[in-house]
DNA sequence: GATGGCTATGGAAACGATTCCATGACGGAA
DNA sequence: TTCCGTCATGGAATCGTTTCCATAGCCATC
């Protein structure tokens, strides 16, 4: 390990039980009672090594910690797109809970790519405690084999057998779908997003059967991409199939679409409707602001995080699911066909 | 370490260089060269290895590594508010050069506090091989204390001895400032951000000078916090201050007043003309879209990233302080005042 | 045909903490 | 007084990897 003519490196050598055992004159085991199990050692001794872990600002070392137990103090989160601000508030709720149990949160990005994914998840895993897998692209199969690994939370995606924490879309959509007939739209859309995306899929199907109940046709538009880019390009055949409203797949693939609008002359509401999914941060600034179905996602990231723990903690391998209710947040981009 | 009692910890055992040694019949220091030292194993052990490391799907256990060789393949990422969108594409910019180094990211959040800030850090700095700093609202004498324990990059706040990575404010602001002018703008405001920021006393001091230059008036207004609350709780004052143009301190903060402007009818641009900083997602979707000094948070964030590589790498504590220009961004929030 | 240098590999000591097992002291019960 | 249980602590093994040092074989050189 020597440093063979490079610039030394930099700082002074952080403290070990070994130096607080020299200095205490006690055993380095004892210093590690001392400090992990209180009461296991005599409360005298105890003080004189907490007194002098202090002096010397010891602070353990998580890795030499890790090898012998196998705990890292770490929970991987992976996302398909950082870039997205969805996550943003899932993050900070994640970030939150970590913290209050003197846990670390490692970030990752799959980029959208379910092999990316994989292999990321792979080499994460081995570093951390737990896994956190936020609307994974992989298949079931990917994931349980995942989940046999080491402990692991999907969310906003249910697996079977694999705990999860997931929005339950049907009652932000069932307001949704309500308010749109109530005021006489007939004829409507659903902008999807990638076809992998499980949310994707369930959000069409609630749509396409709530729309159903209430009498009312729906069609799915195919986007190119869950941003807004993906919505601007889905002007065109939005255009082509003659709704008066749209659900897009989420809010940023709404406002896409909602520029695209405004752009081309297309008035949003009067000509046309335009319905999001996540309530994102910006939803409330465009012109006209976004109605959306809106799901508390702070609380999904505290929910996971607090899941995981308590999954590595006991050892649990139950694959509760846990469902958080959406809701409805009507706003200027929803009236009454306007022709 | 025995599981006592407990449900059995989920997973096989994952496999050690011991596994591949016994199976190809060598010593775990020939594993080891043949992993990590390509050329230093004769070739035929070298392959053999491999194949035996790829049957067991072996992979090298980070903490074990750590140990001996003080490495711990991580950085941490310390930021003021995870929540504000500003990070975003910093933290996208920094994951993607950091994936390419094979090296993880860790974030934390200290919410504003300085104090937070440092025990945060204090805490992070054991775990990874260095650290990143975003817009710290710690003293300079703080952070040199942290840079000298372990490599350090202070992003977008240059600190004295210090290696540094922020934008120079001064071309976006020029460029904002010659079209207010321009205009004929005479009074204008600067709507501040935190005390404790750096790059607010930068904005401000910058602004100030400009607008001097000019011949234009600048009164300083303070904000409750650089959000887009404290925007909006800085409508009263800012009317107040009887001016035809606002730089604020953020974007957040400007499209804060932005809403409490048209809340209350005073029309942007015409009877106020508003310009942010940061560019951030969002700014363009408000009505009117929100002009703006924009640095590319995404480079910094990369750039930001390799120097701390580097000085990880080299054992380099080179105060080097590097400069992103800015440039404005012009949309529809500024225009000629009104009256 | 010794000698020296090089290469490929084995052996063992670290790294810092945890934890099982052992031991000595002490106090109370018989 | 003896014995046993308990408590406080010491000692040592262990986790998986890296790396320094040692050694054996080999080839080339003198």
């Amino acid at each position: 390990m020597g440093d063979k003519g490079r610039p030394a490196p930099k700082g002074r050598v952080p403290a070990t039980i070994y130096d607080i055992a020299r200095i205490t004159g006690v055993n380095p085991s004892t210093v590690s009672r001392a400090l992990n199990q209180p009461g296991r050692v005599s409360a005298s001794t105890e003080q004189r090594i907490r007194e002098a872990a202090a002096d010397l600002g010891y602070r353990t070392n998580p890795m030499a910690r890790a090898l012998p137990t196998g705990k890292t103090g770490t929970l991987g989160l992976l996302v398909s797109d950082l870039t997205n601000p969805v996550y943003f508030d899932l993050v900070r709720g994640a970030e939150r809970v970590a913290r209050e149990h003197d846990t670390m949160l490692v970030f990752a990005d799959s980029q959208e790519s379910a092999e990316l994914e994989r292999s990321t998840a792979e080499r994460l895993q081995i570093a951390v405690d737990g896994l956190l897998l936020v609307a994974s692209r992989l298949e079931d199969a990917q994931i349980q084999e995942l989940a046999a690994a080491k402990p692991l939370v999907a969310v906003n995606r249910p697996v079977p057998g694999v705990p999860s924490v997931a929005p339950d879309v049907r009652p932000g959509m069932i307001e949704a779908l309500d308010l749109l007939h109530g005021l006489g739209h007939r004829r409507i859309a659903y902008l999807a997003g990638p076809e992998a995306s499980w949310m994707n899929g369930m959000r069409w199907v609630t749509a396409h059967d709530l729309a159903v109940d209430r009498g009312m046709s729906i069609a799915e538009i195919q986007s190119s991409a869950p941003t807004r880019e993906g919505g601007t390009d889905a002007f065109a055949a939005v255009m082509a199939a003659d709704v008066t409203a749209v659900l897009a797949y989420n809010d940023l693939v709404a406002l896409g679409l909602l520029g695209a609008c405004l752009e081309h002359g297309v008035a949003v509401p009067r000509d046309l409707s335009l319905i999001g999914f996540d309530d994102i941060f910006g939803a409330d600034l465009s012109a006209p602001a976004l109605s959306t179905v809106r799901c508390s996602w702070g609380d999904m990231g505290e929910r996971a995080v607090a899941k995981l723990l308590g999954a590595i903690q006991d050892g649990d391998a139950s694959g509760a699911e846990l469902n958080l209710p959406t809701e409805f947040v009507s706003r200027a981009s929803v009236a009454a066909p306007g022709r």
